[in-house]
DNA sequence: TTGCTATAGTTGCATGCGCAAGTGTTGTAA
DNA sequence: TTACAACACTTGCGCATGCAACTATAGCAA
């Protein structure tokens, strides 16, 4: 076995490589309906992350998706500049923020949940409902068993 | 329904969301393991593909992997500077290069098919081998339904 | 030929991001 | 109460990346 037919047969199998081809795809898809809004990837992240918990710190914001302290800073710097949060007095730690949703930051929600809900759809477009489940659950599965330091940074490209 | 439970609702249920950790948790992987090599994310695909199909141009590099041509030009750039590969003459065009990996370029593809290896084992180290084998069909499948148009850049972050 | 368009690859510039260091606050222990 | 460590968050800086513009070559048509 040669090393090209070698390299190729790990290359093909990598989950990892398909994985990330599929990452990169998504995110091109993300940014394309984000841009409308004007928000960013990592904008959008974190406003999610609001919506969904309401108030709360910027620590705790960044343990929910595994983003480093300083992304969640800068997120909501450019958040709060579009009026769609807010840094609020935290009512017992003068170091901390409570984050909230302003009243145009709720509005947007149903348009972000509309973004997801395509690009979803469009990712399992080539599935049956039943594949789609089956690989919904699969991730689960990698997520949960994946070991979650903290993960403060390591980012590539 | 209140809005920040259909807000929960459409991100944990979001496909897209859970690829994106673990495609992130992939990265940082990658990284440590990279970084030995003083390779990053982008030169390693490139060296992959080199040796994975011997002589070509930066053209047929990009399409393998839908990497913009700038990319895989600074990636080329990082790679012969270590030596890794050569740009030579084109056999019949002289605007295109042929690309070939040198002598110590093939030396250390053993050592990237072995950290390859090493993340896929990681990925998959909780799922059963007819899981892990499911994943991987249903990840061929997404692959193949996506219109890949020659994928001129558009990232994030 | 000449001119036009497409292709192959490179690069300047601005932006975004990660790292590490910095500010201010809280806990805790001598 | 003072000193020190941990914590919550922010920011300066340098590097990597994306975009768009650029050079050079090839194909093609009049």
């Amino acid at each position: 076995m040669s090393i090209s037919d070698h390299t190729r047969g790990t290359r093909e199998s990598s989950l990892g490589w398909m994985i990330q081809r599929i990452a990169r795809h998504l995110d091109s898809r993300m940014n394309e309906r984000l841009a409308g809004l004007d928000l960013s990837l990592p904008t959008f992240a974190v406003m999610m992350i609001v919506l969904e918990r309401g108030p709360m710190t910027q620590t705790e914001i960044g343990k929910r998706f595994g983003m480093p302290a300083y992304a969640i800073s800068r997120a909501l710097d450019a958040l709060q500049e579009q009026g769609f949060v807010e840094r609020r007095a935290h009512a017992t730690s003068r170091r901390a923020h409570s984050i909230q949703a302003t009243a145009a930051g709720k509005a947007i929600a149903p348009r972000l949940h509309a973004i997801v809900a395509e690009v979803n759809a469009e990712l399992t477009s080539g599935l049956e409902q039943s594949e789609s489940d089956a690989f919904g659950a699969l991730l689960r599965k990698i997520l949960n068993a994946q070991t979650y330091a903290p993960t403060e940074g390591t980012r590539s490209q």
